[in-house]
DNA sequence: AATGAATGAGCGTTCATTCAT
DNA sequence: GATGAATGAACGCTCATTCAT
């Protein structure tokens, strides 16, 4: 990843410009759909002329990667940082998912692109293969194996089938936090009280014991 | 809903080439997008003329809604069917959930479209508006919500947020099946084994008590 | 022409049939033009189905064709009538004007496809040939082209060019009607009135003497 | 109307352009009708790309109207330029019909989509009501009836219906014209020939006084 | 003879991309 | 570097025509 802070000024200014023209993109294809938002909005968004996007960005696919892209290099620094910081499994759990929450209120249009992208559903760049971000996904999901099977083994949790395991943690937490977000049931005002409930029902479950 | 048994050989064909028509384009709306499927991509998929395909349709739009409506209409029966043949809570969730597990590996397709309608994630027909299901929906919803109110009373469940964990439950069993059938992870075979899996989370949580 | 009273009752009956597809064929084309209206509408205005009326005409043209030679026949034998009926050209024109304003009333949509046609205005079939009809619209200007030196030369009306002469009297008359017929002002009950108006500006001009 | 003479150079090419496409469709229009001139035709014929005639116009529709606005304004620019400039109803006839006529055979194409338009004849665009252009319509009509009043009033000429007269001089000029140009008779070096003996029959009638 | 479901060529329109300024 | 007019491939949709019943 670029690091803003190394660059001169123009380089400074180009990135600028770069993320100005990601964030309205971002928004648009959560909005109406990568096929949906064309560039002609995205330019009038961004406040730049058609032509000049293409300055910054190869295609119209290329926008759409490259946001995929930084938010899951994002989500990959959390994770890291997350795995650097706790022991347990579930200290790890309320830590990431914590920040996982508060990250994804602050970038909702990028969040949901990746969801879509990843579960599958809807729509997407036709070129773009479903192997094109496999090794950082990987990473990402190899951490919270190596966590999950960790706290197995040190019988923090029950003894559960891993892999299982791994998808009902992001078919939970994904979907919940881009679904609460598009019916604004969820805010910035209110993070803490559903992370502790996700986590709760996680932990505990549902029924009286 | 139509009731197939009752309608001349005529009708009966008519209805069999519409769902064939429905199927194909479920397929293909799964698989690349509502925008990025072409009308040419269902009519050779279905084996029919481009101009078949409007004897049975109005346009791209209703062939989308209908399927939606088609797995929201067979959704219902199957929470209403399960709505009478249960009493508690847990035994209901189980019930729907194995139904919905089993009657989703079915229909893979239209429930991939039908979870990308409504949590907004990825494209869509840009005129269908997101309360065209409305009170199909509010149904559902309707019933799960009283079913859970009801079981936190009966003290069956702790006292959970209902509202929080309505969508907990639907973020989480959906995504949750969506994802699994496009890894090829859940089939015919082992559906027994996921939905036990999902329902001993949901029940009990992740930590050794 | 085919003479109806010479036929056999099949025979009649199919005539018939073709006339009453002519006829809401004539509405429609003189409502929305040759190429708007679609043969599903001529099928549902004249009560057949869309295949049947391939069982009448070879295809939509001819349908079109069919009706514009009909109504040239008509002008045909109307002229020829008069013409042998009268002998002055006042007398002429006078009976002449007033059978075509009477034929057209009740003949409005045919006669507008007909103006159109030969006007060179609007829309018509692509293929059918503006020399399609030279042989009848030949016929009937050289009648009227006969008349209008036979009365130059008898003195009757003054010595001008009967070429110019014979396309005014076609261009005053024809649109006038039918403009009129498109604005209902003129109708069935004050032909004589409009009658009696055209031909006192055409035989008397329209100063003061 | 837009004063080509305070515009700057951009905007003066963009207005040539535009009349271009214009000029192209207005022929096209005219030879095969609204609905058979396609977009590829006016491209082909305008020597532009498809798309770039959606740069100009909205759809094809506009195309059409703006021609017919086009020959309106022209055409009230006439008669207005006419009546501050002529006193007599004669004098104003013979006027009024001369600058229509060399104006027509100028933009003939442009004048037989205006009298299809009118007369209502012929095939247009379905969405266009006929009233689209009444205000300027009626501003037309106005000047010639006041005119026509006038004469009477002054005996310059008979006392006939103003009413009817005006359509007589409307369908008997405009459609003289086009016809006349349809079948290349008449053309520029002929005009004043054509002009002096419309205005002589309707001046003075075809009798012998 | 009567029908209308099936067909696909052809239309109007959109929009990602290019390139001259 | 910034621009937006020009482009044409590709889309959704229509409808004259055919043909099996």
């Amino acid at each position: 990843m670029e690091d803003i802070n190394k660059l001169g000024r123009k380089e400074r200014e180009r990135l600028q410009r770069k993320q100005e023209i990601q964030k309205s993109a971002a928004r648009l294809f959560a909005e109406k759909g990568f096929t949906n938002a064309t560039l002609e909005d995205i330019a009038t968004s961004s406040e730049f002329g058609i032509g000049t996007i293409y300055n910054y960005f190869q295609n119209k696919e290329e926008i759409f990667r490259s946001i995929i892209e930084s938010i899951l290099d994002s989500n990959l620094e959390i994770i890291s940082a997350t795995e650097s910081t706790t022991t347990g499994l579930v200290d790890f759990l309320k830590a990431y998912t914590r920040s996982v929450f508060y990250y994804f209120v602050d970038k909702r249009d990028e969040v949901l692109l990746l969801v879509s992208y990843f579960t599958g559903i809807g729509e997407k760049p036709v070129h773009l293969g479903q192997d094109c971000f496999r090794e950082k996904n990987c990473q990402i999901e190899g951490v919270l194996r190596k966590r999950i099977k960790g706290g197995i083994e040190s019988r923090e949790i029950r003894n559960i089938n891993p892999e299982y395991f791994l998808y009902i943690y992001h078919t939970l937490v994904f979907p919940y936090v881009t679904t609460q977000l598009k019916r604004k049931v969820l805010n910035s005002s209110n993070i803490d009280e559903h992370v502790n409930f996700v986590l709760d029902i996680l932990f505990n479950g549902i029924l009286i014991k």
